[in-house]
DNA sequence: CAGCATCCTGCGTGATACTG
DNA sequence: CAGTATCACGCAGGATGCTG
């Protein structure tokens, strides 16, 4: 059920934004997913990249965040039905139309975030 | 090198991103900030608007957050030290520079969310 | 007015083990 | 391979009272 109650007479988009992408790798698996659909195990692994001293992440928490994406209509579930499973995630439409704000916030965090991450960087991405 | 220890080798801006405004009222605070220095009633009456249900804001909450993005260098506290006290927050040039980024995101969400918010408002608000 | 001190609670996150 | 089931924990967030 998308919202029983919900639509909270906010009146601010930000604050659904923010309940929306709250979660510490939904942005980064819908910009992972930016360039074609990925395999559960390839999110997975894509998480890890560039996190260097980043542990293992629970399939619990990659589940739940790919359950809520999905619930929130950005990115959609695609199963196989193999018998060794194979699943695919890809923006959807509306997902995909989100990927240009994150870019503007990436472009942004690398601009004034000043981390390991250089300019050229932000080319080589794209 | 401007930075000493931080800079977690994240190598994702987009991370990095999220633990900035992590907090409910972080983004709407410096959206509410942009517009001009506001006082910390200010603020704090500010973010009840459009929240119709919502209850008062714990000082201690709000409190943290404008330490965090002050810490941040997102914006900045002006003590005027006076009897009865008044401080005043603005955004510090970092946080301008922010600004673009959440008018991003309001927008995709105004269009997106499709919540009570129309699109009038969209323009209003600039 | 602009906070700080204290207590409390729910949930997001992590770790581990198991299954179709 | 792509998850689910459990347990455990830290911390964001809320409530209340007090202060300079």
């Amino acid at each position: 059920m998308p919202n029983s109650k919900s639509t909270p007479p906010c009146g601010c988009p930000v604050a659904a934004f923010q309940k929306m992408i709250s979660g510490k790798y939904k942005l980064r698996i819908m910009w992972d997913l930016k360039d074609g659909p990925l395999r559960y195990g390839e999110i997975r692994s894509g998480l890890l990249r560039g996190a260097i001293g980043t542990k293992e992440i629970a399939p619990r928490v990659l589940s739940r965040e790919l359950k809520a994406l999905t619930g929130s209509g950005l990115i959609d579930r695609k199963d196989y039905g193999l018998v060794p499973p194979k699943v695919e995630y890809r923006l959807t439409r509306k997902g995909q139309s989100f990927v240009p704000v994150i870019d503007a916030i990436r472009k942004w965090g690398v601009r004034h975030l000043a981390q390991s991450t250089s300019v050229e960087q932000v080319e080589a991405a794209e």
